[in-house]
DNA sequence: CGCGAGGTTGATTTGTGTCAATGCACGTGG
DNA sequence: CCACGTGCATTGACACAAATCAACCTCGCG
């Protein structure tokens, strides 16, 4: 891996200097490797340790009794889970990890030197408010559009922020989801999801081989899907990037 | 009004002492009145300062191209909006009101004096990640829950946050929303919210009359929903909390 | 008195879920 | 090298929940 997702997204967020880039790399040295399907931490565990998914793929879920499974955030590389959570004295859900992955665990003590570090806690502090933007176009996008829109809006999101880390470019990208974990992402079923990827495909808005997605016109995508990316707050908080 | 739903709540989160008290009905003085379906401040704004609900119901809201709304999030008495959006350059959705309604208006400046105090911080870092449970179960309901469950999910909700707040009691409670904004909140059409409520009134599930609800059997209700009401994180982050 | 906002109800359509079968790629073991 | 199993994608037939369209009702208010 050339230059660390989490560097690369968070300097979206802040001026860094190369001394606070020293500091996040060394904070996230310490890596598990986890199996698809596996849980980085369950619902009900006491919050332990903060995570930072280096590779791979992470999700924040909750299971019903009914057995039905709702994700309610995609972790990328880069992303970090839950800053705030060792405050809490219980989990109210679960993070797993939907493919392979490698993911950084950071201990509360070094998250707090990193936050007694004005930039690095402006750069933390501006993902967070950037999660919480993605969480609430996530229920705008359940609750209000239809299926198809509601997958071209997703493509969208997902191709903006692997670009963000360097993961995606050209509108090609690698979705290493199952057509299950989708349909969980966006409260479909799997079935039609099938199907609603094969509309978007016939009407020439993806092309998909294998797991690799390519957006054929990024702007007609999300026109259709309703995307307009400024919850994703890429321009960040620094004065002089663009809106 | 006796005591504050603001203090009432940050009770909630940490172990205030008067003088905490003190300092927050201090900066929830300088207040302003809206009236229903007026904007406290809209998409596309520069964040200026942070809202705290005094009286009335305020909502988080996204308007779409087709002009349907999803409503983000529900402000209660007591409920703050917002803590650290003056890190953003942008406000990417809208907070409006509900109902009639009274709402303080806190600087940014001020904001900084409460988070230097630690026991403040705590409490207000508490219910910034009650909210964002709150969000995330959103999410789950409009995803997975049927119009019944969902609705009856909401109710159990609402219920449990008015008597965090001392506006709710012996399962009787108001709700001052029209059949239509109660749509917007769980992505419903109004038609299918107004069938939905007849069934459950006519499964006993609840009472209403006017604007007032009544839930018959909590627990019937909440089995029902699915609600489980760890999400609030009511028993906050004192040790001594029962769970 | 008339108007408008909100609630209620019915008939019908449509999007999505459900159930079930098939196909395909891939890995494993005989 | 082939037989088999498994996980995932695909497809069809059908059921059902929810949206849509439209009418009507009620009540508060100017």
């Amino acid at each position: 891996m050339d230059i660390q997702p989490f560097i690369r997204k968070l300097d979206h967020g802040a001026d860094l200097t190369d001394a606070d880039r020293g500091q996040l790399s060394k904070a996230v040295q310490h890596t598990a490797v986890f199996k698809a399907g596996d849980d980085v931490s369950s619902q009900g565990e006491v919050p332990r340790n903060v995570h930072v998914v280096m590779a791979g793929w992470a999700c924040r879920y909750k299971i019903l009794d009914d057995g039905s499974r709702q994700i309610m955030a995609i972790f990328l590389p880069g992303d970090m889970c839950d800053l705030h959570v060792q405050i809490l004295k219980k989990m109210d859900h679960g993070i797993g990890v939907l493919t392979d992955a490698e993911v950084a665990q950071i201990r509360p003590s070094t998250i707090n030197t990193l936050t007694d570090n004005p930039r690095i806690n402006l750069a933390l502090s501006w993902a967070t408010l950037a999660d919480q933007g993605t969480l609430r176009e996530w229920l705008v996008n359940v609750g209000q559009r239809p299926a198809n829109a509601r997958l071209a809006h997703l493509f969208c999101e997902l191709y903006v922020r692997l670009n963000a880390v360097g993961l995606a470019d050209n509108g090609v990208f690698d979705v290493p989801l199952t057509q299950t974990q989708l349909a969980d992402v966006v409260g479909m079923t799997p079935v039609h999801v099938n199907r609603t990827l094969a509309v978007l495909r016939k009407a020439r808005f993806i092309e998909t081989n294998a797991r690799r997605v390519r957006i054929c016109d990024f702007a007609k995508l999300a026109d259709f899907g309703g995307f307009e990316p400024s919850y994703l707050h890429l321009s960040g908080t620094k004065p002089g990037a663009t809106v």
